[in-house]
RNA sequence: GCCCGAGUGGCGGAAUUGGCAGACGCACCGCACUCAAAAUGCGGCGCCGAAAGGCGUGUGGGUUCGAGUCCCACCUCGGGCACCA
């Protein structure tokens, strides 16, 4: 058939109609909302999974980022969908925050006002955006519905002991007016607003997840492989477990009497022996306490000095030493040697112990306080390496021990054996593991967040609310002005709302007026999806036990510390309850990379961003999911100056005017098709499986492109639109593109004469036969360098093969007369001769 | 300083995990259709070379019949943590 003649069946089969994104949009949106395609059917028939994208917050309209992320959390929900499993896919809001404050505050209105709009204009575009959720189980973290088992499961932790007040130090942020957890402090500042963070000291609700320090840790081996390395290695590094030992040093006054025991914290009990002074943290308790009386005036002098600073310049390893003696020695437990004790500010009082033994040979920080204060130095550790008192740098590699009585001789790990072993048989130490890790601070001094569901009684202490008066529900007459920051709650101001009675004792007592953090709410948001109206508790015991672990999770790596470690405490505090059976709660984690433009995020600063709304407009909805697909792997970058939308909206138009062609009717048998374009058809569909399940969509979608071209020429230059094969082709296409172009692949399916939707379709079943190829390209190397191509049976024997090798007249040429030494037959694919 | 990750054409990226490097696409070039353009279709496109051929996956070494892939050393970029004892 020559190409003129198919272009003319070609446009008598379209009839004039073209590919018109927008219509396509409009006719098959409403249908599916009809059909409900995409609610599961939970009667246990079909294996479930669970699939979730990372809930958005309701900060205007979805930009180009939520874009990205769940288009890849659609593709894995429509994929299980087609290979026949029951899949929640749910979608809700994290519609607690400081955001809808401030504009409450600027517009005089109430948070909820603005909230609940951008919740609207967001759930507008999804299902514009065609996301296949389930909307009937839609949640909003705000709805006193979810809170109220916000407040329930706080009671619980409150009642095992995991949260608790405390007063402390703590991270403030002077513009936000509210405290920050120390996941919320980067690099000295404000996660939010970049304003440098400032210490001061709270009366303060904490989660106790230092508790679970060691298996947050340890059911890391549960996720490896499922999760990306990096978040791993990030929150190990967070919990940052280091092992060592507890070692108590006696503390005496000048003239010799023992006063107190101090415990100090090391990972190097083997350097114990080149211990010269010792150093508490300047702004623990345990300095005052232990001062001597004619050195209190110089060390509350340096006390005011060290809280002047900011974190900045306080991590800062570049500052010089400071630090003051303070008149007490500490006796080594080892050697009986008296260390003059120091109080400086580069130990820290909420690491460890606050309280450190210095070793300036093998410690750079001692060794730098030593050269400050001209205090001795003394190596233990032979390394080899120059004295450090000479070269001002500290060793601490693998050496063996010197000046160091019963440890002399021995290697470094030996050595922090055997000294561990010492202390332990004195009664003075013993072998410890220490966590960087801190508990968490959920206090907040905002508004718009979850009530502490506490009241506090002048007779009673801390009372909780009784379960049946949950939920304690925000007042609703606070808004603008009244919300702006002023350093404590402004749910203070509600009177009303603040006095209450004691629920034990019926006396006058007062509300808690701060509320939780947010990412209290977000800790367990994807256990409430399984039975989001369960009134009975949280959630329906039974219903989580069907659905979680959540078998895919996606969103961004900003989360890889924060939510993500929040949420695996909160998942083994409720097993630990008794309410869940699992340990962990996102079996797998991909985390999609971000939407750039030109190199850079996109920001309003630099004016590089791009509109989500405009682009739809402009390419459609299908066009611009496929370019987010098609632009990288899940987890890279997709810089949108590099990509190019229009390419995808003219490949959807190649492949929406293949089902135009297709001129044999639906329900035609595919057997005695063509059979390579079968062959293709299946193939695309087996190796497509295979890269859906490792997450590579851009290269299924690079599978999918390449049967349309071989359909394409079938039609032009092959057996004919009205080969049984090109129907399966295009059957084929329109089930890949269901995936990533949901609205084409609908378009298309309808044109074949199917009813929708093509999202319930089925993945085709793929006959094996059709895999086996007919003839393969046989590589011949000579020396590993191709020489030569074969077109053999795949069955060929090795023999067979090495014969005709040898006897291509390509290789003949190359080894000209020479013998041979070796050949190497990997029938049927490759022949690699080596000449003598 | 410590811990992760990554380096492949002009660009985004493929490569069944040791077997044809550069699939698919973008950009570019050419051809057909057209009065013309757009759209569409067909073809070309790593580098050097007229060709034969040679070179080529950050650099240097190694293992192997054979290395983008494995091992050793290094360089560069990105990310995380950091006065954490």
């Amino acid at each position: 058939m020559s190409s003129e003649n198919s272009t003319t069946i070609r446009n008598s089969a379209d009839e004039g109609r073209s590919y018109d994104f927008a219509s396509i949009e409009a006719t098959w949106a409403p249908v599916w909302e009809q059909l409900n395609v995409f609610a599961p059917v939970d009667d246990g028939t079909r294996e479930r999974r669970y699939v979730l994208d990372m809930f958005p917050y309701p900060s205007g309209d979805l930009h180009m980022g939520h874009a990205e992320a769940f288009a890849m959390g659609d593709v894995v929900a429509r994929y299980w969908r087609q290979r026949g499993y029951d899949v929640l896919h749910p979608i809700g809001w994290d519609s607690f925050g400081l955001p809808a404050e401030n504009a409450a505050i600027k517009h005089d209105a109430h948070p909820a006002e603005w909230t609940y709009a951008n919740i609207e204009t967001q759930a507008a575009s999804f299902k514009r955006y065609a996301i296949s959720a389930d909307w009937s189980r839609r949640l909003h973290t705000s709805d006193p519905e979810y809170y109220r088992w916000t407040q329930w499961l706080f009671k619980r932790f409150h009642e095992k002991g995991l949260a608790y007040r405390k007063n402390h130090p703590v991270n403030w942020c002077p513009k936000d007016q509210t405290v920050l957890a120390n996941e919320q402090v980067v690099n000295g500042a404000c996660e939010r607003c970049g304003t440098p963070v400032t210490k001061k000291a709270l009366n303060q609700w904490y989660f106790k997840i230092t508790d679970y320090a060691d298996r947050l840790l340890e059911d890391m081996e549960q996720l490896a492989g499922h999760w990306p390395e990096r978040v791993l290695a990030m929150q190990r590094n967070w919990i940052g477990r280091s092992e060592g030992a507890h070692v108590e040093f006696a503390i005496e006054a000048a003239d010799g009497a023992a006063e107190r025991t101090v415990t100090v914290f090391t990972t190097r009990p083997d350097t114990l022996y080149g211990a010269t002074f010792f150093v508490v943290a300047a702004d623990a308790e345990l300095a005052g306490e232990i001062v001597a009386p004619e050195h209190r005036a110089e060390l509350e002098a340096y006390q005011e000095q060290v809280k002047a600073l900011s974190e900045i310049e306080r991590q800062s390893t570049e500052r010089e030493k400071t630090g003051v003696f303070l008149g007490r020695y500490a006796v080594n437990p080892l050697n009986g040697e008296k260390l003059p004790v120091w109080a400086a500010d580069y130990v820290l009082a909420d690491y460890g112990t606050g309280a450190i033994m210095a070793v300036p040979a093998h410690d750079q920080r001692d060794l730098d306080f030593a050269r400050a204060f001209d205090l001795p130095v003394r190596l233990v550790v032979d390394t080899g390496e120059e004295d450090p008192a000479v070269s001002g740098t500290a060793t601490g590699g693998d050496g063996t021990l010197v000046n160091s009585g019963p440890l002399d001789g021995l290697g470094k790990a030996e050595a922090i054996a055997r000294a561990i072993e010492i202390v332990e048989s004195a009664g003075t130490g013993r072998h410890t593991v220490n966590y960087r890790l801190r508990d968490w601070l959920l206090s907040r001094q905002r508004f718009w967040g979850t009530p502490i569901p506490i009241v506090h009684c002048p007779d009673c202490g801390e009372v909780p609310v009784p379960d049946e008066q949950l939920p304690v529900t925000l007042p609703s007459d606070l808004r603008g002005e009244a919300l702006a920051p002023k350093g404590t709650s402004p749910l203070a101001a509600a009177t009303e709302w603040v006095n209450t009675e004691c629920p034990r004792c019926g006396g006058a007592a007062q509300r808690d007026t701060d509320t939780m953090d947010t990412f209290v709410d977000s800790s367990w948001y994807f256990l409430r999806f399984a039975s989001p109206d369960y009134t009975e508790g949280p959630f329906d015991l039974e219903a989580a036990k069907d659905w979680l672990p959540v078998g895919q999770y996606v969103g961004g790596v900003e989360h890889a510390i924060l939510h993500l470690l929040y949420s695996r405490f909160f998942t083994k505090v409720l097993f630990d309850l008794g309410l869940v059976g699992f340990t962990e709660p996102f079996s797998a984690l991909l985390n999609q990379g971000q939407v750039l433009n030109g190199g850079k995020a996109m920001s309003k600063s630099l004016g590089n961003g791009v509109d989500l709304g405009e682009q739809l407009d402009l390419f459609g909805v299908d066009a611009i999911r496929l370019t987010m697909i098609f632009a990288s792997p899940p987890e890279d970058d997709v810089d949108w100056a590099d990509v190019s939308p229009s390419g995808s909206a003219k490949f959807l138009a190649r492949a929406w005017r293949l089902a135009g062609d297709v001129s044999s009717p639906a329900g035609t048998p595919a057997a005695g098709g063509d059979a390579a374009l079968r062959r293709a058809t299946h193939r695309t569909l087996h190796e497509a499986a295979e890269l859906l399940d490792s997450g590579k969509f851009n290269v299924v979608v690079a599978k999918t492109m390449e049967l349309v071209n071989a359909t394409r020429k079938a039609i032009d230059a092959g057996p004919g639109a009205a080969d049984p094969a090109v129907r399966e082709a295009v059957e084929a296409v329109s089930i890949l593109l269901s995936l990533f172009a949901p609205y084409t692949a609908e378009d298309m399916w309808a044109r074949l004469g199917h009813e929708p939707s093509v999202a319930n379709a089925g993945w085709p079943e793929v006959d094996p036969a059709l895999l086996v190829q007919e003839t393969v390209v046989a590589v011949v190397q000579v020396q590993g360098k191709v020489r030569d191509r074969l077109e053999v049976s795949p069955g060929i024997a090795e023999d067979e093969l090495r014969e005709l090798a040898l006897a291509s007249p390509a290789v003949q040429r190359v080894l000209d007369g020479r013998g041979l030494r070796t050949v190497i037959v990997r029938a049927p694919k490759l022949v690699n001769i080596v000449p003598a």
